[in-house]
DNA sequence: TTGTTCAACTTGTTTGAACAAGTTTATTTA
DNA sequence: TAAATAAACTTGTTCAAACAAGTTGAACAA
């Protein structure tokens, strides 16, 4: 069983969008899932959609832009803008991106847990210092998590936040989203996440926690979040369970 | 040792850009990678850039979002372009994309061999279809391939290639970059490719060809390539070896 | 019939302008 | 002094227009 996450990015957010283009797009993209239009065919061309939801062909153009990033469409210069969707991208959908564990879970109806299993404060030495990036001396929060998906481990997360940046931090608080607490509660905005796959061998605490017993290695997933003034502000290594394991991305020119 | 590919994209070509905006997009990171703007620094305003490029701001914005998707700046509503390039990026640098392995391992000055271990034709029975989205009773060349970067071996790519679409191959292309033959003797352009990465136990073959021992499962790149008129024309699983394995990817809102 | 030309589409690039909205600093006001 | 205001920046969104360039099909010419 391969649970779809790593797919959900920040613009499947349900907040109510205020810019023209990002409705447009979702509009469209809707119509694409629902087979209005299906795959194979063209989207309505530039002139007659600027017409449709009577705005500027640029808007429209920024519309589209999403489309394409998402892998839903191809433009084909001449010629028109061409749905590339398949049925068994609906539960991977992403633009380029990835965001909370819950929030993409439980958007997927999945029922999410999390086990907080260290929960320190510590200071940045050397080694850290070159592993992370955060400038040595700087005071973190060192956290570790087991996620649960539908009562069965996903992913060991070791996540080191800067305290200055997310105060306030508690264990009952990480036992939550930690995604939802800095986006709604510290008011912190996450604008870009930099992420990096690899393959390690698994490791006591791994066993333990993820119950891997038929595999030796485990991909982990190591990212560093940056806030709105280009601060990292978070540093999180994710080991998976390789069984369901999952991880989409498009690329396009 | 961990051989940085997976991270050239379709704008790490070597051709003369016809647009105002790469050149810009070009200039600026060229200035960004070479510390002529640091880290933490702010980019000259939109408006200086458009009196320095002699351009319309539309133009600045379009260059500035291709530093964006490529994680090398983040811009800050109010208050300018941040650069947030890290030095440990320099090698792993990507918009979004993945391209050929030959184009990319020969950029970092890496000694690429193949070897054809299987080329063959077949048809799509339904299992086929099902597993890689080419239509039942599509003609198809079937190739395995082990892709050595200075003598080890990186992977074990199996290749489906629609045979209507690429006419004319031979294992003697094929030992040399597909990438390269497509593109440019058939004249077909890849516009879309929609990956997927997950984990698989290793076989034999992967035993016997990657040399693997240190793992009992390997990750598998899965992708679909689609030209420019949305047609899927390839799909490859790609199992790579664990211990050079590594994936980047860059998300932003 | 066959090949060429041309007009009418399509998307791609670029410009210039205006206003919205977040940030900062200086100024004014209490 | 301290708070509120205003002005001058910044990026974000939207519009209208023009031209470049790829695609298609109808009209035309050989």
């Amino acid at each position: 069983m391969v649970y779809h996450l790593f797919q959900v990015n920040f613009s499947g957010e349900t907040r109510m969008p205020k810019a023209k283009y990002e409705n447009i797009y979702k509009e469209i993209k809707q119509k694409i899932l629902s087979h209005e239009y299906e795959s194979g065919d063209y989207l309505p061309s530039e002139n007659d959609l600027t017409e449709k939801y009577n705005c500027s062909r640029n808007t429209i153009r920024k519309a589209t832009l999403f489309l394409i990033e998402e892998g839903l469409v191809q433009p084909h210069h001449g010629k028109g803008v061409r749905v590339i969707y398949h049925e068994s991208q609906r539960y991977n959908l992403t633009r380029s991106g990835i965001s909370g564990f819950s929030q993409s879970a439980e958007k997927s109806g999945y029922r999410v847990t999390t086990q907080v299993i260290n929960f320190t404060e510590l200071v940045a030495d050397g080694r850290l210092s070159q592993r992370t990036y955060f400038p040595e001396g700087t005071t973190l929060y060192f956290i570790q998590r087991v996620r649960y998906l539908n009562g069965t481990a996903k992913s060991l997360d070791t996540t080191l936040l800067r305290k200055d940046l997310i105060p306030g931090l508690t264990p009952e608080i990480a036992a939550g989203s930690l995604f939802d607490y800095i986006e709604n509660v510290v008011g912190m905005e996450i604008r870009t996440i930099k992420r990096s796959i690899t393959i390690s061998h698994i490791s006591e605490l791994d066993k333990k926690y993820l119950k891997i017993e038929d595999y030796d290695c485990t991909p982990v997933i190591t990212s560093r979040n940056y806030n709105l003034n280009g601060e990292m502000f978070e540093y999180t290594e994710s080991r998976n369970n390789p069984d369901s394991f999952q991880f989409n991305s498009v690329a396009w020119r």
